[in-house]
DNA sequence: ATTTAGTTTAACCAACTGGTTAACAAAGAT
DNA sequence: ATCTTTGTTAACCAGTTGGTTAAACTAAAT
């Protein structure tokens, strides 16, 4: 079985829990599979990474190291609110495409262990909504968008461009479309979605 | 412990069930457990539902029929598009406050099987969206909305109402909240939410 | 009173799970 | 050359897990 690289150890290990913890949880994972998938024996799991858990949460917390960039990206820079919408709407499904498990791993496990966010909320970079709150305070009073909370505001966005593929069985189920039909529906809300949300936040 | 009803063995344990799947997953979910939380042994567990499986089926289902008229009352019924909206984000938040885990439990199982949702559809009163597509074509073409597809439209409602609930923990991290302020949050989204999407489809 | 059917229990079991151990190989370090 | 560190393996282990079994209890029907 061809490793994705011929690098060390660790990194096949990473590389094969990654993709057994993303797909099937903590608590359906197997240390076994890991290790086949990673073409070593088991207890070369343990000899790097001591423990199921702490295994775990290498791999969680590489997984949220790729998100917090993400929406970092619509808090942190200077653009306006309507250009940071259309950025992010445009390139959170880019990102999401090449790691399409990964939102659902991190609400699915956060769920499992709320407490678990302390450890990321040490860890620099965790996103912070402090300046988003002041731009949005401010052009809401200049009247170039609608009074909102920035923390309505935000979920928003994240709703509307995380919930469809978190939801995806579910989505295809109801609006009865196959795997290609999907993916086109989610190529639409690249433009659907920020239209969307400028329109429901333009001044009348 | 002081079971809900002095029913029958068998709703005892279809009550324990849900608890322990709803808050575990089927991964996380222990036998044992669900037979302590329901005061009874654990041959009963099998004695009634034969297997792990069954017993999660039955609670799945359960749940699933719960959610899905809370659907189909935004789908199916004869009001206009604005009012279905106003009185879906209302009900479905006094809904949600009711059975907090059942969303999450939902998209996390489908997510860990795809295919269990076949069995579902199969099932009357899985929700169509046949009728509310032909809603959405007639007030488009009416300019009573501006153009959207109601697939677009009706993931955007799905995500709006469902998402913070499903990511609470994320959610709460990022704004920094605890409990009784994302309540307060979850509560304000009545309004808020309805409006957001009547804005963002209200013609110029 | 005895049969019968459904219900409940304690004890048991084989398979699985995360984790350990001891022996061994490779590669520097001395 | 040999000692030491690091990497790797097969075999093993104790605890857990879903599931089974056979016997016992219960209550209604005969």
């Amino acid at each position: 079985m061809a490793r994705t690289k011929d690098e060390n150890t660790e990194g096949q290990i990473l590389d094969a829990a990654k993709k057994v913890f993303q797909s099937k949880g903590m608590d359906g994972a197997r240390m076994q599979e890991i290790a086949d998938k990673a073409g070593i024996n088991k207890a070369m799991l343990h000899y790097y990474y001591r423990s199921k858990q702490l295994l775990f949460e290498a791999v969680f917390k590489n997984a949220f190291s790729l998100l917090a960039p993400q929406l970092n990206a619509i808090l942190n820079d200077d653009s306006s609110i309507e250009d940071k919408i259309r950025n992010f709407t445009s390139d959170y499904l880019t990102f999401i495409i090449k790691h399409p498990y990964l939102p659902n791993f991190i609400i699915q496990e956060l769920n499992r262990n709320p407490d678990f966010i302390a450890k990321l909320k040490e860890n620099t970079g965790f996103p912070n909504l402090e300046k988003f709150k002041l731009q949005v305070a401010y052009e809401v009073e200049h009247g170039s968008i609608k009074p909102i909370s920035a923390e309505q505001l935000f979920i928003n966005i994240m709703a509307l461009n995380i919930f469809p593929f978190v939801a995806k069985p579910l989505i295809m189920a109801f609006t009865d479309t196959d795997s290609t039909t999907f993916k086109q529906l989610m190529e639409d809300r690249k433009t659907e979605v920020s239209n969307f949300i400028i329109n429901a936040i333009k001044p009348a």
